[in-house]
DNA sequence: ATAAATTTTTAGTCTTGTCTAAATTTATTT
DNA sequence: AAATAAATTTAGACAAGACTAAAAATTTAT
């Protein structure tokens, strides 16, 4: 078995990797789990040393096919969580996060597979991110980021990018929820800030950043 | 904040001083988390350093105002999610202790109160033990025999006051076994024999004597 | 009341995961 | 193609929590 900190690694270094298709860099694992660089470093030798990683001293890191496996099931857990925590508990969205930071963790694969029943095998979670299934199956989500529409076209949330509390309460207060209804209006070149509408009823500018943080769907 | 080893320890203590009210000595302590005397005595120094317990060398020690509380916590939330695990999820159980062991950890005080009530507010766990509410405040086991229900009123099966192999064997043949759920159906005055429904299914009518030697606790 | 046995504590070491500061490698400029 | 900048690794230290072996205190037995 593995470590709290190892699985966590391990969950970065997928997530960063944009699910396993990327070389992953020292210093993003740091930025992404609160660390220094020379702290990934150790735990970059530890991990390859148990072969969930390959690793080559200054050139970045991807998962093994075990590696792969470890962080889809962390991946499978929180997101479960997720929709207990949200369907179940009745908490907002926005609030769930930390709390599925913790169970995750929880070791008993009997007991993911009964909470997954008692959800009634959810495919997204709250977020509107897939969540693997038994087999570590990910679905896909037929999904892009808002900032990729071009001419006047539309969508509808149905994810984010960026799970940070700031971010997911800056939506809520702009009422970009998890199924409204976006329409590009015009995008400025200039800083690639655009105008939407939203539901075809308010109007609205976002920055770039923003839109490049909320997934939307065909409509 | 407590660390987790910390959190182990102090429910370690609670436990084993009779819910506080006697002195505990290392060894003990040692005994029930697995470890050796030295390291407890390391632990017990920093407790007592952070004001959690009563700590005198060579003299055992106690738990303060403050180390009870953070032991109830503890023991709250390992409660509530064993009435979860089996309610819910349905754990046996016998099967649930471990996994309770890992979640009775997960910090956010929302979350328990929120899976209280999402529970309907359970005042014993599925074996029979009480769940201390959001004050900190336990009711007692409210253990008896079965024997001494009296009108329609049900229980869960608890424990035996006659270990003898026939009698354990008779139980496991009529499958009253442990975490069984009766109700009263009812009583005959004649031979105080009674008729009982087993888990919401099956019916069957017991001695006095069967009765007597069967304990149950409220649920 | 003193010796023997038991319990507890101390001293020193180990592992995990973290850090800072310095050294090294790779990438970017000019 | 140097020179500079940025990224990464190494070296050495530290805190938490555990362990072993030895020392000290307490209890039990003679």
């Amino acid at each position: 078995m593995n470590t709290h900190t190892e699985e966590n690694y391990l969950k970065a270094i997928y997530k960063l990797s944009d699910q396993g298709s990327t070389v992953v860099n020292t210093n993003s694992v740091a930025g992404q789990l609160h660390t220094k660089a020379s702290s990934v470093t150790d735990m970059l030798k530890k991990l390859s040393e148990k072969k969930l990683i390959n690793y080559e001293k200054y050139q970045g890191v991807t998962l093994t096919k075990a590696g792969d496996k470890v962080a889809l099931k962390i991946i499978r857990k929180h997101r479960l969580w997720e929709v207990f925590l949200v369907d179940q508990l009745k908490f907002k969205w926005d609030e769930v996060h930390d709390i599925a930071e913790q169970l995750e963790h929880v070791v008993s694969p009997e007991m993911v597979n009964r909470l997954d029943k008692f959800l009634d095998f959810p495919k997204f979670d709250p977020h509107g991110d897939p969540i693997p299934d038994k087999k570590g199956v990910v679905s896909n989500r037929m999904e892009f980021s808002l900032a990729d529409l071009n001419s006047v076209d539309k969508g509808m949330i149905v994810g984010v990018n960026d799970s940070s509390p700031e971010f997911l309460q800056y939506l809520e207060q702009k009422q970009l929820i998890l199924g409204t209804r976006v329409r590009l209006l015009e995008k400025f070149t200039y800083d690639n800030s655009m105008a939407i509408e939203m539901n075809g009823k308010s109007e609205m500018t976002i920055s770039n950043k923003v839109a490049r943080n909320i997934n939307i769907s065909k409509v």
